[in-house]
DNA sequence: GCGACAG
DNA sequence: ATCTTGTCGC
């Protein structure tokens, strides 16, 4: 994948880059939210990407692309981008925290994934532009937020079953599904990014999952996360 | 002013 | 996000 299809200068937060204030970012949000598409997705996916980033004790993020085939859902790779964070931890702003290293390791890639599963909400939140949103839109991909829980919106609660839902509520509007992807266990907060609508979103989400909380790709990029600082791959 | 608040 | 031991349940 090449770097110059990349941040399309329209999506760009600003001329130079990422460096924009609180209240830009959040003025920015509602510009681009009116350009999500929420739509039942269109084309069946043959790769799938699972999206997540890590804070380093050194300050830096990690983000990290894990890259499965479907339906076979077989690991294809995984890759990872480091980098020092710039933008603070905001409720309602983590994209501009996290989205310049995702799309650093996104950058690693032969081609962008058909389908992105991010670890964040995506139109579950106050400006309906959660990083899954943010990231779907600026890559013009399908994109799904799982959130492991609720930034905005009220709903009731799931049966302890797994597949049980509810919908997401938030200002008269649905949002998101409340999902219990495994029995007993606290649900996720699943809510369409972009090109994807409500009920593909869920159905993704379902379709994806092993036996735990989070669907796998999700997992697999959550692990790597976290882990101990790759080695780089032995030279000659 | 007070409480809530993805990761 | 990250810091952390044992513990409850399938």
């Amino acid at each position: 994948m090449s770097g110059k299809e990349l941040g399309a200068p329209d999506l760009r937060p600003s001329l130079h880059g990422w460096e924009l204030s609180a209240s830009e970012a959040r003025q920015l949000q509602g510009r681009l939210a009116e350009r999500i598409c929420l739509t039942p997705l269109q084309g069946q996916p043959e790769t799938v990407a699972g999206i997540d980033c890590g804070i380093e004790a050194n300050g830096h993020l990690r983000a990290v692309v894990s890259l499965f085939d479907y339906p076979a859902m077989n690991h294809v790779q995984t890759v990872i981008h480091r980098q020092p964070c710039v933008f603070p931890y905001v409720p309602g702003l983590l994209s501009f925290r996290e989205m310049p290293a995702v799309l650093g390791a996104m950058e690693q890639l032969a081609q962008k994934p058909d389908l992105l599963l991010c670890d964040g909400q995506g139109i579950a939140h106050p400006r309906r532009l959660g990083i899954a949103s943010h990231l779907g839109l600026w890559l013009n991909r399908p994109a799904i937020g799982v959130g492991k829980s609720r930034l905005v919106g009220c709903h009731e609660d799931p049966g302890q079953d797994k597949g049980c839902h509810t919908p997401l509520m938030d200002r008269g509007e649905r949002i998101g599904t409340v999902l219990r992807t495994r029995t007993g266990v606290r649900p996720v907060y699943v809510s369409p990014g972009h090109l994807v609508d409500h009920a593909d979103s869920m159905d993704w989400v379902l379709g994806t999952l092993s036996r735990y909380r989070l669907p796998e790709p999700i997992r697999a990029a959550d692990r790597a996360s976290r882990g101990p600082i790759p080695i780089r791959p032995a030279l000659r």
